[in-house]
DNA sequence: ACATTTAGATGATGACTATCATATTTATAC
DNA sequence: GTATAAATATGATAGTCATCATCTAAATGT
């Protein structure tokens, strides 16, 4: 059945943000068309409709998920407490797509990449920004040394068995970031 | 046919090998049970005669590129301009499996959850070692913290469209972990 | 009101893949 | 040497998935 024109933009914003969820959840393999459909509402033969093919939904979900992203600006400091939370490693669905994708953009299409590139871009520019005053030298430095550990350190915790180490791991490279970023 | 027990046991060794290779280049799901026999020379069918399943490989294929992974005693200076080097970048089958893995790590069975844990504590009780004179709890949030900003780089470095951007990713931050390391 | 357009539903297709049953061939034990 | 066991090859099966053709019904424009 047709639908209205707001229906249809608001039926794929639901499309791009489950997409978007569960790519952060299960990976952009695991998951499938049918399932993202499902999770919006919808049954899996309109996808394409929306969208050109899956490719092309993982690039536009990527998209979605990385503008959503916002770092809710409290500060460098807030920032890092709360990206190295249990609660951040513990739900990857409402989480970072960064932490939950980068590793999996090296099998997708170029404008996925190009995509992930933006984003990481931007990440950087606005850490810059957050940074406690530094050499502009200085601060480039910090600014991707500091996220890369942070995204490094959400992976490992993510990936580990044992509770203990995970939480060990996040707490470490905090005391780690911290004691860098104040005696830089 | 049949095939000699030394040969068999070379054949397994084989196939881990091609496994862990073609995992660390493609990521679990991308490759296929045949795929990897092919890559070891050998059919699709006799595998199952070597492993119980695909996940049983993916275990055994990630302990083995664990064990494999010495990071070649040079002293932890060495150890982190070769790690956050383009050419490991742009090397994953042959590069660290943390790197290539840790993050798909996540969707896999517990075994290979465990099997990771191990290797991550082996891997920060090494970088612990190798870190010059420190207190003891410097020592370990340092190691913790550098080896999370070495994968995360990586990882990032990897994810990226643009050369400059992702040479810069490996450079700032083996610039910032230079600094962290010696002013602690 | 009516005609037209179109979003979404239904169901089919073809490709791929893990797994397994059976056949083949060769090493090993006697 | 012969019999047996076993490692690999061959081929089949069942399930999953992306994609698409067709259908249906509702919305939009006149």
């Amino acid at each position: 059945m047709k639908v209205s024109r707001e229906q249809m933009a608001e039926n794929r914003r639901r499309i791009l943000e489950a997409a978007s969820r569960l790519f952060k959840d299960k990976g952009f393999e695991a998951v499938s068309v049918a399932e993202v459909m499902k999770a919006a509402g919808l049954t899996h033969g309109g996808f394409y409709g929306h969208f050109e093919s899956k490719d092309d939904l993982v690039a536009q979900a990527l998209a979605h998920a990385l503008a959503a992203d916002s770092l809710d600006d409290g500060g460098f400091n807030d920032f890092v407490r709360s990206y190295l939370a249990p609660r951040h490693r513990d739900n990857p669905e409402d989480g970072c797509p960064t932490a939950g994708l980068a590793a999996a953009i090296r099998h997708q299409t170029p404008a996925a990449k190009a995509t992930m590139t933006e984003g990481l871009r931007a990440q950087i520019a606005h850490i810059e920004q957050a940074l406690p005053a530094l050499s502009a030298a200085d601060k480039r430095s910090a600014a991707i040394g500091s996220w890369a550990a942070m995204v490094g350190a959400v992976i490992l915790a993510r990936s580990v068995d044992d509770p203990q180490l995970s939480d060990e791991i996040l707490e470490q490279t905090h005391a780690w970031i911290d004691a860098c970023v104040r005696q830089i």
